[in-house]
DNA sequence: ACTATCTCTACTTTGTCAGTAGAGATACAA
DNA sequence: TTGTATCTCTACTGACAAAGTAGAGATAGT
């Protein structure tokens, strides 16, 4: 799994959102204060909009925000608004490819990878990151020192 | 997470490998067993045996083998192998990227992501895959019918 | 010596990533 | 209604990776 810029900034600008409440705040601001270069958040929340879960406007107050409550919206929403599907094999979902011979099994797994996935990212919502206060069963599996190991 | 065709394909190598037991199998009847292309097969299983993991002989009687009995090489083994770490945020290790203000908790979330695919890749070996025996975890996982769906 | 196989380097083609550029639309204020 | 600040949309770029292809070279066995 890479997380890539695109994703990464999706959520920190999501979480910005969550934490300045109601009004409307600007591109720029979002900008300056998660450090992404403004032309490529501008796309970027334009996906967010496009998928339903950032609405704007324009002119001199205009600006951004949450379209649902921060707690309602899951960080796989925001990863699938800008990147499409949590998890495919080939282009295809998990689910779908089939495997012949020795490999057979090899479905199995990878549906096994998405759940996995999907058992962080669909816990968690943008609501969390702004407030801290991640689920228990994140801490849980972040409470193992090996966690935080490169090996 | 997209499992590229490399991945899929080194495993599917790998397991077809551990079925076939003791003695050299070929480059081309592993790539007629798994329906990969001779050259790129070649290429992939290069990095296997650089990685340690696979060995080979050239010649008439030549071929490739597992460097070490199948159920001591883990599915993350071989994804190392050929693509490096199994997560990156913007190509750094989860644990040592820094975020500011409201994303502050955001490092805590891809550690937990990265933890949570190890539990499965970690596990699961060739071994496991070619005998079709997948550990109680992964059973578990993906007993659950949700598992299963796009959604 | 011959042949089959692995080995190594390089090349191609296509697509994605990360970002940039600039013109256009619109909300608000004076 | 003119101006200005902001979002909006399309297009473009440069670097890199993904997925394969090509072919000459090394070596094990017959």
């Amino acid at each position: 799994m890479r997380v890539s810029a695109k994703v990464d900034y999706a959520v920190r600008a999501a979480a910005e959102l969550a934490s300045a409440g109601e009004g409307p705040i600007k591109g720029e601001a979002l900008s300056k204060a998660q450090s992404i270069p403004l032309k490529f958040l501008e796309n970027i929340l334009g996906e967010l909009k496009h998928a339903g879960l950032v609405r704007s406007q324009r002119g001199t107050e205009g600006g951004y925000w949450l379209a649902r409550p921060a707690d309602e919206i899951k960080i796989a929403d925001v990863i699938r608004a800008v990147e499409g599907p949590l998890a495919s094999v080939r282009g295809e979902p998990p689910e779908t490819v089939k495997y012949q011979g020795a490999a057979e099994p090899l479905g199995k797994l990878w549906v096994a990878v998405r759940a996995n996935l999907r058992a962080v990212l669909e816990e968690t919502t943008i609501a969390d990151i702004a407030n801290g206060t991640l689920p228990a069963v994140i801490e849980e599996i972040t409470s193992d020192p090996q966690a935080w190991t490169t090996h």
